[in-house]
DNA sequence: CACTGCATTCATTTTATATTGAACATATTC
DNA sequence: GAATATGTTCAATATAAAATGAATGCAGTG
């Protein structure tokens, strides 16, 4: 893991985006790529990626596609070059959007699901209901709390 | 993972919660304690838990610690009886609460200096530093936008 | 103070996740 | 259409995380 000619403030950069995708249980290749992307301004190919940040192409691949997927990192494609070249997006408004999509909404589908089950589950109980009833409510309260915190959240990000 | 002489309710519960802890990067074990605590009325000891849910005892044990760590199970004394029982928590203001403090706002301090470590990096670097300076600055609004987003959201959870 | 019941720890094993790099696919160039 | 350059996949490996359960510690009890 030693990165050779990077400036002082690539490698701090990189070893912040690494502890932050830590913090949130993100593969330390994926952060260490945003780290890079963050810090540098000219558009990088894989190949450039991999060598300074010494790791696989495999992992560097995966790392990009993931990035891409929640709209952390850009395609650039710049004239006359047949590789293709990355930038960080940095719009917080639109990271912040992309992650919540891709790894926090897709969840609260399947917990809706879920909660319905539970709710299945309750009303074929024979047993006395009132503790459970009341679990439920909690259940489909939460679920609202989420419903309202999420566009707030983005809101938020929008102004940022 | 075959818990028997549960009900279709704790079942449900159980595998949601599991499911929940998965979204958010907890072990499955800790998921499991919780959706049980969750949908069972009469306090339990670690014995019902491991016993109920076939974890180890160690599983059991630190899992528990977890959960009253960030203040989501609570310790119930039962008169004549030596055994610790708990029963969860499930106010969500005390639940955000717990979780923000314990899981994020600790990464949050250690972002602070790495921020602080950049912007040095950045003054010291010999070459035109437009191009960091707008990075840094950004950086620095990503953390104002945290430190907004937390105490909106502990509010938001009172109100459920 | 020996005994018993329970909580806690931690070295080991198991399981899950991330990384690697060679193999493969796909495009471009001559 | 051979040769080259680049993107993508995936079985194998390395690494990290979680679960286990026997060993330990620490009350309280007789």
């Amino acid at each position: 893991m030693i990165e050779q000619g990077l400036t002082d403030f690539q490698k701090e950069s990189v070893e912040l985006f690494i502890n932050a995708a830590a913090a949130i249980s993100v593969p330390r290749s994926v952060g260490a790529l945003y780290g890079l992307l963050f810090s540098t301004e000219e558009p990088q190919c894989l190949d450039d990626l991999t060598s300074t940040l010494q790791i696989s192409r495999g992992s560097a691949h995966e790392g990009l596609r993931w990035l891409r997927s929640i709209g952390a990192v850009k395609l650039i494609y710049i004239a006359g070059q047949r590789k293709e070249h990355f930038v960080a997006e940095t719009s917080l408004r639109r990271l912040a959007a992309g992650y919540l999509r891709d790894r926090i909404e897709p969840h609260l589908e399947n917990g809706q699901d879920r909660i319905h089950q539970l709710k299945k589950a309750c009303s074929e109980e024979t047993s006395v209901c009132e503790f459970q009833h009341s679990r439920v409510n909690q259940l489909a309260s939460w679920y609202k709390f989420v419903q309202r915190a999420l566009p707030l959240l983005k809101a938020l990000a929008g102004k940022f």
